[in-house]
DNA sequence: AGAACAGTTCGGCCGCGGCCGAAGTGTCGC
DNA sequence: GCGACACTTCGGCCGCGGCCGAACTGTTCT
């Protein structure tokens, strides 16, 4: 009977994603970051250890990848095809009811513009990206140009000082409602926090996604072409 | 925390497949029939008393929806959309190697012709089911027309004994690979054992798809104008 | 009416697996 | 070096849930 198998496979997959814990796990890397071992095991509030525990099973599933970094476990999802596959199940497991508009407008929100950790993702962050490459700030392999240094230090960075921590100033991220990369890294970060206290986007509600405010239409369309 | 809930959704959800009896039933339940207690009951190898619990859980999850017949409780996937989650999740939920080329050559084979119980669908069970339709031989509420019967008949058909049967002569039978209604029923186990007896189509391997042969590809063109 | 059959409900057994805290390993910073 | 920290391993507890057989309901066939 190869079709047994089959059906075990299968059980043995959704069982991974069976548990509550487990399951806040992947939902809470939905956002594409990297997690250490610790912080998701505040964010599904349970011991370090049982944290540890899941997610060696998790691994072994082949539902995340593992970085070691010193003392650190970087924990995120194996491919962008697992987030997909994620998002289609939790589109189905929402309640029988108001299956509605809510869910949908969310995930557009959600589409359109949202954080990704610290920098921007979502159409708006391949949009970003783009811009950059257009106007030759950013080269293809995701590192800054000179002009591309320069255009951030009229914004107010200090390229020197965000190159001075461990984390590259540019870095491609994968995007998968875009299925594409776009600027992660120290550079992301600062325009992430510079766009927002510049008042040009806004958190919706507690949720990842951003909005566009109108000085910010008009912001991001002199700087980098956006409409 | 309004996020706890989306996780415990989707650990219910998954919770479903999770165990070996019901992902049995759910990948027996990918053929489109509708299935009754006892048959999936046997196909697991479980009492019937179980086969009845696991059936109830599936019920109130949603994944299935059930049509209570004299004594027989009939019961199919809820909607062609959890037919195509499943098979999400079966292709990711294979052996981490080998996801290669074979699987997606296998998933064609069967998208292109397969049977689906006693009768064909995929793609060539509706191009049967249309040509049937052009020709005035089946109307569009699934019901022969004296054209179609007569038609039968030359086939060696014998449509009153077709009819003696409880079973409805013509049924339309869903199909999530072409989203669309091919022909089931009395008529269409007819057709398929009547192809395969003129060897016009085989089977491939032990699996559900078939292969049109190349006089298999005549008739059909001379028959029902299917190229 | 009676027998056969499909499915359901219930009680009880059993094992799996999630949880924790304590103790251990390796890394970083002072 | 020492302490702080991130993570892992282990032992033990506990409850959930899958399984069956037995008894019951309801339908069909003769």
């Amino acid at each position: 009977m190869i079709r047994m198998t089959q059906a075990e496979d299968l059980a043995r997959l959704a069982g991974l994603l069976a548990d509550r814990t487990r399951a806040t796990f992947c939902v809470a890397l939905l956002d594409g970051r990297a997690w250490t071992a610790n912080e998701l095991a505040a964010e599904a509030g349970v011991a370090a250890s049982t944290a540890s525990e899941h997610l060696t099973k998790l691994l072994a599933g082949g539902l995340v990848v593992e970085r070691r970094q010193g003392r650190h476990r970087y924990v995120q999802l194996a491919d962008p095809r697992i987030g997909q596959l994620l998002e289609d199940l939790t589109s189905h497991a929402g309640p029988p009811k108001a299956i509605g508009l809510k869910q949908v407008t969310r995930n557009k929100a959600l589409a359109q513009a949202r954080t990704c950790y610290d920098h921007l993702a979502g159409r708006l962050g391949v949009a970003i990206t783009d811009g950059l490459t257009e106007r030759g700030f950013l080269s293809q392999d995701f590192a800054f140009t000179p002009n591309g240094l320069h255009w951030l230090e009229t914004l107010g960075a200090d390229p020197d000082r965000l190159r001075g921590t461990r984390r590259p100033l540019a870095k491609a991220c994968l995007d998968w409602t875009e299925r594409r990369s776009h600027l992660g890294g120290a550079a992301g970060a600062f325009l992430c926090t510079h766009f927002q206290d510049q008042g040009w986007i806004k958190r919706v509600g507690t949720s990842r996604a951003v909005r566009v405010t109108e000085p910010g239409h008009r912001a991001l369309n002199d700087l980098l072409g956006i409409a």
